[in-house]
RNA sequence: GGGCGAGUGGCGGAACUGGUAUACGCGAUGGACUUAAAAUCCAUUGGUGUUUAUCCACCUUGUGGGUUCGAGUCCCACCUCGCCUACCA
């Protein structure tokens, strides 16, 4: 082949997309009548960098689908767009001193021109960019319905704090626990941050995956992140230091004036605390009695000698306070529930509790409180207050936060004053402060006798509460405080030491065995998970294991494995040798659950869980990895979060009628030093009247993360000039859900799952059709540099398909990308390869110079059965993902073609059928100059004739005991007599088993005959 | 540590439900064309051995076992690499 011959790539593809575009031949129009078909690609970030050859491989791989589906005759909608918010570009804006809405307007506008040279058939006509106001207004609307449906709040959240960059940076902006861009150790600040409800939707995220098509590694990805697991929450209650000694457990109960009532709230606590083993003590006087007298009091410490609890109410705190200053004893804790001021004026009850001893009572107002006396024979002093008390005043409970400041003060709204007629009150609040417990979470009830210690999370509310209680408190808090100054990279960094620390003095019961277990504090156990604490059953868990061992802790084995000798099975000693078993097997050292299996309906999971229901002290749980979806960015380039922040009315949304609200230009887009967006800097924008009330009122100047955009882009491609809804209900359902979605395996956690629950939320609000966004779901590999690493500036590997095109052409670029490998997977780019496909490309071209004078039938039947081979085979291979093997596919039609002595211009159009969706370019020109009027793109996907695709005859194989020993031609149909006969004809098989004894012959039709010879 | 996936020539890779391993492409070698080079075309190209008339034999899909008439493909163990994830009880 000459020069001459050689198709110039520059001419022809140029031409073809401006008459494309010229004639809108991709643009889509909604046809009811035509079966509809979305094809979707993950719109790219315009980043400065502009295409990587990355880009076009997904694309062209989407763009073949595009095509041949149109060519059968679907309705196909194939857009583009732009993901253009996020920090990439704001960095880059802070770094030259630009706006990013200028940056990004440049940056697009390259990206166009890159993808409009690849000949890629999107529906430019429906092109949607992020940034532009018309589309994320409509982001802005969706947010407002989400967060009127109540999936939106807000909550104080530590986030990633670079402390030199002094900004707050998204997980994916952390890389190994440093600063993404100076390196700086990352630390954690707390700050207010509006949250989506994605773990509402943990469930439905789950269980739908099965009512979609995705790759099985794309499900077990959703599923492994969200990251259900079942077990039990059991309570393990801790023992009260105090009375482990000399002491018994003595409480009195001293009640109010109503002592009428007092049956209406003390008999639960009365039965639970004898339950447990306590002696209470209530006093059974009349009302007129009232116990304020000291000859009572006197009398009240006689009978209950060894007192180490008091719980009162009402009128019966001062009584109480009273009671411990006379008579200097000690007391462990003295809990009092709405609490009397003694000081207060009574008249106005005197009609209400005409029983009472008024002349007594009053004598509350002359009593002398020793305070200091009294706070030196109390340890704890605990109150419990309400809201809505109609007896006792808000400054009733300042004057004990003015004389015990030291109490710890509870306010539980709503409780009255804790003596409702109606019904007894309980305070589970209080049965905690008595005998405190905790709730763990565990996957492994079974193992509960192994259970050798509790650890606790740093962060839990238990070990504050229970202060008093322990010994070496200062220890504790030392640790609690420099493990939350650790790092995330510190404190999940496996291969150091787990570190804890004991609770000294505060000991757990095993509900199961009733043993005494010590209680750590340790910060291998997460606050955010489960209940923020764990029973620890070191032979059966590593980590519990290690650390234990560590510490010295007792390791209890309750789990044997069970032996079954099977060849396909691990050795079972390798099993029973390991220190730490943490299968499933038979129960042991467990008292009456010894011999249970731990799994199945009957075993010791559900029977354990089972017993401890019935006791109260246990309760299946299920719990998820997943958390809700952090949606504030302290960033400028985002959407504004539409709320707004009145004194008066507090959240506001603002009114529809006024978004979006608009980004505002500012100088600086530098982060502020408290962490806030640079938003809260510009004051007229941030000031604002209130939506509701007209008053003063602040916007949110919190923006949306980018997973906001592109959460729902697919749903404006069906209608993207809409300007009253964000999409039409009628081109909704008319193309959702998305038939195929091609992107990066990167974004199978976050954006799939995002975009998933932002899907789900919008059809609970009925504003889409359909339960899930996307009905297949493949993903593609990457393309790695000619070193096999991956293409990045810093390492200087990168490709740019405009080199490539500029040399090569775009139809080579896009066939060599297809044939590269198999497109899951990542391949190292090979820039010698290339000249394979250009070689291939110059073939076609030269053939189809040949076939203008060709007459229209007459070829040979070897090239006719091969064109329908790969007709099937071509179609075949798109519609599985295969392009490689397609490719290649074409490589030797074509091969054969050109060595072929007859061929007609009618076979030869059909390769270039077959071949247009690859090469667009040149199959277009060449179908033209072969004197066809109309665009090869418009034209049909040729069928194959399943007769010519069959071969007639075969090359039959005869293998000796499995090895091919020869190979003959036979009809397609060749039965095992036929074979057989041959055989004693062939002088070579009769001498290879000559002197061996025949066993058997496996007769496979139309593929081989296997002698068996000994 | 967990999850998923992959190991096939000098290289990228092919092989449908177990049935001819190495398709297709790159590279390499030799030849043709050319003053020459490029381009193009033709031939060869997994390894070893033997023979040189190119016939033949044996070996070969990370390693070691197993199932089977037959294993790149299925099972078990191990090794290596990649991606995702990470103390999730």
């Amino acid at each position: 082949m000459s020069e001459a011959e050689k198709y110039d790539h520059h001419l022809i593809e140029k031409k073809w997309q401006d008459k494309w575009s010229q004639d809108g031949l991709y643009v889509t129009k909604d046809d009811p009548k035509k079966d509809k078909f979305y094809c979707l690609i993950e719109f790219p970030y315009p980043s400065a960098e502009g295409l990587h050859v990355g880009h076009p491989r997904s694309y062209t791989a989407l763009d073949i689908v595009a095509r041949k589906k149109r060519m059968e005759g679907n309705n196909v909608l194939f857009p583009i767009g732009f993901d253009a918010f996020g920090l990439p570009t704001e960095n880059y804006a802070i770094k030259v001193k630009k706006n990013p809405a200028d940056i990004t307007k440049d940056n697009i506008e390259r990206f166009r021109t890159q993808l409009k040279s690849l000949g890629l058939s999107f529906d430019w006509s429906r092109e949607v960019v992020t940034t532009d106001t018309e589309y994320y207004k409509w982001t802005q609307w969706i947010f407002l319905q989400l967060y009127k449906k109540g999936l939106v709040y807000q909550s104080e959240m530590p986030i990633n704090w670079c402390p030199s960059c002094k900004i707050g940076l998204a997980n994916e902006e952390v890389v190994n626990g440093k600063c993404e861009r100076c390196g700086t150790e990352v630390t954690k600040k707390n700050l207010k941050q509006w949250m989506f409800k994605i773990t509402q939707y943990a469930q439905r995220l789950i269980d739908d995956l099965d009512t979609v098509d995705y790759l099985e590694k794309i499900k077990s990805q959703q599923i492994n992140w969200i990251g259900r697991s079942e077990g039990a929450e059991v309570s393990f209650k801790i023992k009260y230091p105090r009375l482990a000694g000399n002491k018994t457990k003595h409480c009195l109960i001293v009640h109010g004036v109503s002592g009428h009532r007092r049956e209406n709230w003390f008999p639960w606590l009365k039965n639970v605390l004898q339950e447990e083993g306590w002696q209470v003590g209530v006093p059974d006087l009349p009302a007129t009695d009232h116990p304020v007298v000291n000859d009572w009091t006197k009398a009240l410490m006689d009978s209950f000698s060894d007192v180490s609890t008091i719980v009162c109410h009402s009128l019966g705190a001062p009584a109480a306070l009273n009671l411990i200053q006379e008579t200097n004893r000690e007391i462990d804790q003295l809990i009092m529930v709405a609490p009397v001021n003694p000081l207060q004026d009574w008249k106005h009850l005197n009609k209400e509790f005409p029983h009472a001893d008024w002349d007594a009572i009053k004598k509350f107002a002359d009593l002398k409180f020793d305070w200091k006396k009294i706070k030196q024979n109390v340890r704890k002093v605990v109150v419990y207050y309400s809201d809505d008390d109609p007896y006792i005043s808000p400054e009733s409970i300042d004057f004990y936060k003015k004389h015990i400041p030291e109490a710890s003060f509870k306010l539980l709204p709503g409780k009255g004053h804790f003596n409702e007629r109606k019904g007894i009150i309980k305070l589970p609040e209080l049965l905690d402060d008595l005998i405190p417990s905790v709730k763990i979470f565990t996957t492994r009830p079974d193992t509960i006798f192994g259970a050798t210690y509790l650890v606790l999370a740093p962060e839990h509310e238990l070990v504050e509460k229970l202060k008093p209680e322990i010994n070496n408190f200062e220890e504790v808090e030392k640790y609690i405080k420099a493990s939350q100054n650790k790092s995330d990279l510190e404190r999940t960094d496996l291969a150091k030491d787990k570190t804890g620390v004991e609770l000294k003095g505060v000991k757990a019961i095993n509900p199961a065995s009733g043993e005494e277990i010590p209680v750590w504090v340790a910060d291998y156990v997460l606050t955010g998970y489960g209940t923020g604490a764990i029973m620890a059953v070191p032979a059966h868990d590593e980590r519990d294991f290690e650390f234990a061992t560590k510490y010295k802790l007792p390791v209890i084995k309750v789990i044997e494995p069970i032996i079954v000798h099977s060849e396909n099975q691990p050795h079972p000693e390798i099993v029973a040798n390991k220190s730490v078993f943490a299968g499933e097997g038979n129960l042991i050292n467990s008292g009456k659950y010894n011999g249970l299996t731990s799994f199945g309906k009957l075993g010791a999971k559900v029977k354990i869980i089972e017993d401890l229901k019935k006791l109260g002290l246990a309760d299946s749980s299920v719990q998820y990895k997943l958390r809700d979806w952090i949606f504030s960015r302290q960033h400028y380039w985002g959407e504004p979060i539409p709320l707004v922040h009145c004194e008066k009315c507090g959240i506001v949304s603002v009114l529809e009628k006024d978004l979006p609200v608009e980004l505002p230009k500012v100088k600086n887009y530098e982060p502020t030093e408290t962490g806030e967006s640079p938003l809260a800097g510009i004051k007229d924008w941030v000031n604002v009247k209130c939506p509701k009330c007209g008053g003063k009122a602040k916007r949110e100047t919190d923006t949306m993360p980018n997973w906001a955009g592109s959460s729902w882009y697919f749903l404006r491609y069906t209608d993207p000039h809409n300007d009253k809804e964000f999409a039409s209900q009628q081109a909704l359902k008319y193309w959702t859900p998305v038939d195929l979605y091609n992107g990066g395996m990167e974004h199978t956690t976050l954006h799939l799952l995002y975009s998933r629950f932002w899907h789900k939320a919008l059809y609970d609000l009925k504003l889409v059709p359909t339960s899930e966004p996307y009905q297949k779901r493949i993903s593609h590999g990457m393309v790695l540099a000619e070193d096999g690493k991956k293409m990045s500036k810093s390492l200087g590997n990168v490709i740019n398909p405009d080199d490539v095109v500029k040399e090569y052409g775009a139809d080579t670029l896009r066939m060599y990308e297809m044939f590269m490998g198999p497109f899951a997977e990542a391949i190292p780019w090979d820039t010698k390869g290339i000249v394979g496909v250009r070689r291939f490309l110059d073939k076609v071209y030269l053939l189809g110079l040949r076939a203008k004078g060709l007459g229209v039938k007459g070829v040979d039947e070897k090239i006719k059965s091969l064109l329908h081979k790969t007709i099937k085979k071509v179609t075949e291979d798109i519609n599985e993902f295969r392009f490689n093997t397609a490719v290649s596919a074409l490589m030797i039609l074509v091969n054969e073609m050109q060595g072929a002595r007859k061929i007609d211009k009618i076979t030869f159009e059909k390769l270039l059928l077959i071949l247009s969706p690859f090469a667009p370019h040149l199959t277009e020109e060449l179908w033209l100059q072969l004197g066809n009027n109309k665009s090869i793109h418009l034209e049909s996907w040729p069928k194959f004739d399943p007769r010519l695709v069959k071969d007639q005859k075969i090359e039959f194989v005869i293998q000796i005991n499995g090895k091919l020993k020869d190979k003959c031609l036979m009809p397609a149909d060749v039965t095992e007599e036929d074979v057989l006969q041959y055989l004693e004809q062939s002088s070579k098989i009769q001498e290879l088993i000559a002197d061996k004894q025949v066993v058997k012959k496996i007769f496979v039709p139309g593929k081989l005959l296997n002698i068996v010879v000994k």
